[in-house]
DNA sequence: CTAAACCTTCCAGCCAACTGTAGAGTCAAC
DNA sequence: GTTGACTCTACAGTTGGCTGGAAGGTTTAG
């Protein structure tokens, strides 16, 4: 009759879908605790398979493990990190505006030369390997 | 007097402002080819440069230095490799759509878990670590 | 002639988030 | 009691494009 359940790391790795190898591997960053039996085991509680689907949610949202740690350990010092949260979120936002900016302008440069090529195919110069990447000019 | 320039790695990577072990790793690579002095010193000729240069302007253009060194070899065969060019061109342009496609519906995501938050706090359930987490479905 | 500035090879490390392997111990079913 | 499924640690490997260091040989400026 056991009064608290504990689930071993394949059991927390089936009901998560998160492979046993990466729990260890949170652990290793602190993200996840574990009991150990005298066996050597890690043994968990059911809260355990609820912090898994949390770094998981977290991950889809586009935190790393490393901010992931910092949330878990505002929450351990006994906070509701959502104000943290909120702000990691902002920053991420930002960071995506950005890359979605230069993602897009690049796109508009790589269709530059592209097309460049389609109407007027440039003259080789001597020595040129592909004149449509020759005359491309760098600024850094 | 040297009726042939004879450039040392030292040389392209001033002239190029690529660093020597970067030169290396190309020519370990396959990307370019140096002749071996008595001393076993490298040397190259000027079209090193320009084919270093090379290098550079398909790097800014996005293309990796595996496509590069296709683009190289199709360039040995003797052929003008601008129409590889152009696929990879292509190829590049529709990753990066994609690409763009994804972090933009990405990002109006996050905007709808922050501005979720910001008008109703989530009240936390027992246990939860941050509400505004909490509250994302994972698809996947 | 000597010291600095080059050059060589080989190998390790970096970034992230893991995965895979070896070798050994443990547990559960039949 | 034995087979197979599980667990442990520790370390190597993955991806890309490098950088840095050790330990040695060469060249060049003064």
């Amino acid at each position: 009759m056991a009064i608290a359940v504990q689930l071993k790391i394949g059991d927390v790795a089936k009901q998560t879908g998160v492979a046993v190898g990466a729990l260890r591997y949170y652990e290793s960053l602190g993200l996840l605790n574990s009991k150990r039996g005298d066996n050597g085991y890690r043994y968990y509680s059911p809260e355990a398979v609820h912090q898994v689907q949390f770094i998981k949610k977290a991950q889809a949202l586009g935190f790393s493990l490393e901010d992931i740690g910092e949330v878990l350990t505002v929450h351990q010092r006994g906070n509701v990190p959502c104000e943290f949260v909120q702000s990691l979120l902002q920053d991420k936002i930002r960071q995506l505006e950005i890359q979605i900016q230069q993602m897009t302008a690049f796109k508009a440069d790589l269709e530059i030369y592209r097309d460049r090529w389609a109407e007027s195919q440039p003259r080789p110069q001597p020595g040129d390997i592909c004149p449509l990447i020759e005359t491309v000019s760098l600024t850094a």
